[in-house]
DNA sequence: TCTGGGGTCCTAGGACCC
DNA sequence: TCTGGGGTCCTAGGACCC
C-alpha cells in the first residue's frame, strides 16, 4: 500500500495559521506585484474560477475582492518540516517530492495503524492536530494511482482504491486527472475522441503506439489500466541547475542584462561548489535563455571545453551566449543561466584524465567560506560589464 | 488578458562511430 | 555510384509538474 499525502491549498493553509483573519474568505497566495501569477488558492477563491499558475491580473478580474498574500517561503519550510516528522512516526519510508506532498511506503503498518483507510485517518487527524493544516489522502498500489486517488477526494479526504480495481476506478475520470497529461495532450487525445480514461481502455496497445507514438501510446495503455512502477522508490539525480528572473521593466542594454547574468552564475557556481555529490560537482554544460517581452522564448547552449566549477569561466561562457542570442537592443522580459551537471570528466574520450581541482576552484571555494563568514559584501569581485 | 521559478523528460535532426 | 542499421552526443524547443 503506498500514500500520497497533499496538504490542502498549502501556502494559504500556512498564511491562515498566521493570519486567522484570513480564515473563509477569498485568498490566493503570490505574485502581488507586476507580472506576478498565482501559487495557491484558497477555495473560496476557487469558487471564482482562481486557479494556481494563473496570473495574478487575470485572478482579480475574476474576483475583484480576491485578498492577495505574498508567499513567504520561509514559513512554508518550517511548516513543511513539522507535517512530515510527525508523518515519519507512521513510517520511515517516504520520499518528499516538493514541500507540501510525499508518497509513503506503508505496507506492513496494518499490526500498528489498522486497514489503509484507518492509518489514513490517524495520520490526518495527526497532522491536524500538530500543525492546524489539512491533507488529503490517496491509497493504492502505486504511486500513479495514490496520487490521482489524493486528488478525487480534495481538500480533506481520503480515497482508497482496493487492489485489483484501479482500471475500474479510473475508467470514468476525464484523461486530464493522469499525472503527465497536460493541456497540449489533452487537446491531441480528444481531437482523437478519447476524452475519458475508459475511452483509452478500450483501445489496443497497438492502435495507440499506431495513431499516438510508441512513447505516448505505452505511457497511456498502462496509466489507463492504473499499472504503476513496483518500486517504492525511484531513482532520479539532479541534473541541471538553474537560476532565472522575470524583469519588472524590460531592460535593454548590455549592462544590466550582463549584471544580472552574473550574479545569477555566480549563485549557480557557489551551490556548484557546495554540492557533496562528486558525480555532480561540475557544470558540463551552459546554458542561456531570453525572453522577449512578446514571449518569445530561445535557449543557447554550450558543452564546455573543460568542465569547471569557477564563476568567471562560466560566466564567460555563459556571456558568449548572450552575445549571440541577444537581438542587441531589444527588450528583454526574463534572463536565464543554468549548467548541466557532470562529474568533471568528459563523457567523449576513454583516455581523458578526470579533471584536477585548479588553483582557480580553490580561490573560489575560499571565497564562499568567506562570504559565509562575513557576508555576502564581503568578497567585491572586479567585474566590467 | 497575460503568462513565476526551479526542475525533469521527450522529440528531432545532424554529427559521428562501429 | 549508391547508400544499412544501431547507438550516442549535441543542440533547440516544448510539455509537464509543483
Amino acid at each position: 500500500m503506498i500514500f500520497h499525502l497533499d496538504l490542502d491549498s498549502f501556502f494559504v493553509s500556512c498564511e491562515r495559521l498566521k493570519n486567522p483573519a484570513l480564515i473563509g474568505k477569498p485568498v490566493a497566495v503570490g505574485g502581488t506585484s507586476g507580472h506576478g501569477v498565482i501559487s495557491s488558492a484558497s477555495y473560496e477563491a476557487r469558487k471564482f474560477g482562481v486557479r494556481s499558475a494563473m496570473p495574478t491580473q487575470q485572478a482579480l478580474r475574476m474576483c475583484p475582492q480576491l485578498i492577495l498574500v505574498k508567499s513567504t517561503f520561509g514559513l512554508y519550510s518550517e511548516k513543511s518540516k513539522e507535517v512530515f516528522e510527525i508523518v515519519e512516526r507512521f513510517t520511515p519510508t517516504l520520499e518528499k517530492v516538493s514541500v507540501d506532498e510525499a508518497y509513503l511506503d506503508m505496507r506492513g503498518t496494518e499490526k500498528l495503524f489498522g486497514t489503509p483507510r484507518e492509518a489514513a485517518e490517524k495520520m490526518r487527524s495527526a497532522v491536524f492536530a500538530g500543525t492546524g493544516l489539512t491533507a488529503s489522502v490517496g491509497i493504492a498500489a502505486n504511486r500513479r494511482v495514490a496520487k490521482i486517488a489524493t486528488d478525487f477526494n480534495k481538500p480533506n479526504g481520503v480515497t482508497y482504491v482496493e487492489p485489483g480495481r484501479e482500471a475500474e476506478f479510473l475508467a470514468p475520470l476525464e484523461l486530464r486527472r493522469i499525472p503527465g497529461v497536460g493541456p497540449s495532450t489533452e487537446t491531441l487525445l480528444n481531437a482523437n475522441g478519447l476524452l475519458r480514461v475508459r475511452d483509452v481502455q478500450a483501445w489496443s496497445l497497438e492502435k495507440l503506439t499506431g495513431r499516438l507514438g510508441e512513447s505516448l501510446g505505452h505511457f497511456l495503455y498502462r496509466a489507463s489500466r492504473g499499472e504503476g512502477s513496483t518500486a517504492f522508490f525511484e531513482e532520479s539525480e539532479t541534473r541541471s541547475m538553474s537560476r532565472e528572473r522575470t524583469f519588472s521593466e524590460f531592460p535593454k542594454d548590455r549592462v544590466t542584462l550582463k549584471k544580472e547574468l552574473w550574479s545569477m552564475v555566480a549563485e549557480i557556481g557557489a551551490e556548484l561548489r557546495g554540492e557533496e555529490d562528486p558525480a555532480l560537482k561540475y557544470a558540463h554544460a551552459v546554458r542561456l535563455k531570453l525572453r522577449y517581452p512578446d514571449f518569445e522564448t530561445l535557449s543557447r547552449s554550450r558543452v564546455l571545453t573543460k568542465p569547471t566549477r569557477v564563476d568567471e569561466e562560466l560566466y564567460d561562457e555563459v556571456e558568449k551566449l548572450l552575445e549571440t542570442a541577444w537581438t542587441t537592443g531589444r527588450p528583454v522580459r526574463l534572463l536565464g543561466a543554468g549548467v548541466v551537471l557532470g562529474d568533471g570528466s568528459r563523457q567523449l574520450g576513454l583516455f581523458e584524465p578526470v579533471y584536477d581541482e585548479t588553483k582557480k576552484e580553490k580561490l573560489a571555494d575560499l571565497k564562499d567560506t568567506l562570504r559565509g563568514k562575513f557576508g555576502e559584501n564581503a568578497i567585491k569581485t572586479g567585474r566590467d560589464f
